[in-house]
Parts: structure tokens; sequence; C-alpha cells
DNA sequence: CTGTCAATCCCATAATCAGGGGAGATGGTA
DNA sequence: TACCATCTCCCCTGATTATGGGATTGACAG
């Protein structure tokens, strides 16, 4: 049984020597192809695709709004998204929206039968460029901490906050009275900047303090 | 001239096999291996390698201290992990501290040689399964929302309260008076089940509701 | 045309919070 | 020893917030 597949793209040469691609692999049947993603989910339901191969910059509706299109209603078919660019903006809009692999153009010959059974077997296929760009900013994510100099007592105190509890219940909870909270929280005030529990809280969680 | 390598592998049978696997190809040098993370940090100064292979599960010092060590100093040089889990917890942690690579060690003698030139070229390999979890997690960051039937103009105040503004500054803000405030956050508070603006600002930001 | 909903406004009160002050007890360091 | 940071406690006051009412308007759906 070939894996079936969807192909979205809008450059007609491209398109043409795709299809010419995949339908020399005997593994691979092309079932039809489009030059932009309007029709995504007639397209699906109409073809009952393995696999989509999606272009990101179409006319009318690009690729990442067809993405969207298809993860409304199929949460789980693998799009393969294809791109000239690494530009940043396009490949994170894309992974945020739930693509499943990202392979750049200039990979297209070597890569593209291999992503696509990397895909049916639950891989995640990238160019490295694009690993190595995603990898980058989910770190940046994960380790941005500014140091406030906060200290041990301010941060769990930061934290309860954080939570969503009262000076009362801090106090109860860290085991201190709640003039001693008060006074924790004013230095911690100090220390961010900040003059409100709301700013606190969405200070510690935007700079992951907490 | 050769890719310079230190290797990091409690285990003596395949840190041995690996580093014939490495000796064997002729543009790689392993340098030296160990078989904890210990002395990390005194072994890069010694040797000065262009790669890291770092094992996770080590005794003494394991694979995620290891590179905590290696990334307080260099930020930039190479380290590809290597795991014989693809358990979500250390690959996620792994990425969370700044791998740069991470393969299963049931991939080493198919995509070691060439993961070891893509991160030189400033690529991210993976094998295709722990990009897969990386993508969804990522996903999962990026799409939580869950739906409270908040109004537009709840949105918009929620948002406002979110960014450290207090009733009066809202009011002025959105051009409506501080009861009206009041009342949208009532209702807000109401929708989102909370009883503070702690807890409400928490929510917003943990659930991605603004 | 009637009901519902979003958005606006108002009133009132108890509780909580922000920010100002001062002060004693640690424990480590210069 | 003297200093300094940390953690603890206290007092006070004005501002802000949480929560309970009730009410009007316009838009939209049935």
């Amino acid at each position: 049984m070939p894996i079936r597949i969807l192909l979205y793209e809008d450059n007609t040469e491209l398109r043409t020597s795709l299809a010419s691609l995949i339908s020399f692999a005997e593994d691979f049947e092309l079932l039809a192809s489009f030059e932009n993603a309007g029709n995504v989910l007639d397209n699906i339901k109409q073809n009952q695709p393995d696999v989509i191969l999606m272009d990101i910059d179409m006319p009318e509706v690009n690729g990442i709004e067809g993405l969207n299109l298809i993860r409304s209603k199929y949460n789980d078919l693998p799009v393969i998204m294809l791109t000239v660019f690494d530009d940043d903006g396009h490949v994170l809009e894309a992974i945020k929206n739930g693509a499943t692999g990202y392979i750049l153009k200039q990979h297209l010959t070597t890569r593209l039968a291999n992503a696509i059974h990397e895909v049916m077997e639950g891989g995640a296929p990238m160019s490295p460029a694009v690993a190595r760009l995603v990898l980058k900013f989910f770190n940046n994510q994960h380790t941005r901490k500014t140091d406030y100099a906060l200290t041990n007592r301010e941060k769990q105190i930061l934290q309860s906050l954080t939570d969503g509890n009262s000076y009362k219940m801090i106090a109860f909870h860290e085991g201190i009275t709640l003039g001693t909270v008060t006074t924790h929280i004013k230095s911690i005030y100090e220390k961010l900047g900040v003059h409100s529990q709301a700013e606190a809280v969405s200070k510690a969680l935007k700079e992951r303090l907490v």
C-alpha cells in the first residue's frame, strides 16, 4: 500500500517536478496537487491522504493558514511544511500551529522521501538548521532568568503569591506572621521594581523566576 | 583537520566500541573518553574539543549535570546527548539545558557520524522520535487555551490586569469608569473560578489566555 | 416583540494590600 | 569585634480590591 500524498505549492514548475519526483517512487502515491490551501478541508475529505506537503508562501490562502485549517479538524494528520526561507518567524509560526515536519526546499531532493517515511513512523523530520532554531528558541524560553538577588525566603513567598495565595494564606503556609509576609513582599517589590501583586506575578511568570 | 571529540559514557563496552567507531573515520579524532562528567570543565580546558558526546545516564555526575556545567562556561560548544531512553523527561530536560543534539543509542551506528557533521555545520541532529516530542511539547506550550467564554472586553481587561495595571489605570486606558472595570473583573473571576488578581494573572499567563 | 447577552454605569462595605516607619535575633564576614 | 544581610515581628494609614446589590442601553435571535 503506497503512502497517499496531497501537495500544495503555487510555483507551477516546482509543483510539476515534485509531482514527478513523488510518482517516481513506487511507495508514494500523489493524489492531487493544488496551488493554494483554499479548499484544503474539502481536498482532504475527498482524497483521504496519509501525508500533506504544504508550501508556506502561497497566494490567497498560505501554508500557515492552511495548516490551521487542517488542525481545526485533523489533529494527527502529518503535515510537512516546505519553504525556501529558514526565516525564524515562519518556522516558529508553523511549529506553534502544529506542523509535523519542516524541510527547506534546498533539501527537497535529498530529504523529501526520507522525511515522508519518517512522519509515517511518528518522527518529525526537520532540516538541521530548522531544528537548531527550534532548540534555540526552546532553550531561551526556559533559561531566561534575570538575577534580582531575591533571597530564598523571598523566592518561596513570590512563588506562593504567584500561586494565587493571599498574604494571610502565605503567612499560614509558611508559619510566619502576616506582618512578616508583608515585609518580605515589600522587599520583593523593591527588588523587582514593581508596585502590585499583578505586576509581581506577571514578572515572575514571564521571566521564570519561580 | 579532523573534528576533535570528547566522549562521556559509563558503559565500558559501549564506550570502547564508540571509541573505535569514531577513530575509524579519519575526519574524527577522539581526544579522550570518561565514565562520568565529573571533571568536564577541566577535560575541556585540557583537550579543546570541537564536539562533546554525552551519555545521560551516568553515575556520580550525570549527563544533564555535565551539560549544565558546560553551559555555565561554554555557551556554543556543541553537545550531543546520547541515551537509551526516549523518555520525555530526560529529553526535555536536556533540551531546556541547552543540548545541541539528541540521538538515541539505537540510532548510533547509522546516525552518529552524520550528527557530528551536522552540529559542526550549525544544525541540530535529533532522532525523529525526539524531534516529534520536542515539537509536540512546543506546540502544547503555544496552543493551550481552555475556553472560558470570556467576552472580548473581558479579554482586554484581563490583558491589562496581567500587564500590572490597577483598576484605576485600566479605567483610564479603556475610557470607562472604575465601576465598570470592577464589574468586568467580577465576571472574569467568576468565569475563571478565581478570587484574586494574583490567581487571575497566574491563570491567564499559564493558560495563555492573553 | 420578547428574551438574552454584552457592555456600561452606580452604590456600598469588608477585606486586603502598599508603603512608611522601627526593631530584635541570627549567622557569617571583614 | 563590628558590620551586614537575612529573617522575623510590630504599628499605622490611605489606597485598592473583592463582592454583594441593582439598572440602563443596544444588538441580535427566536
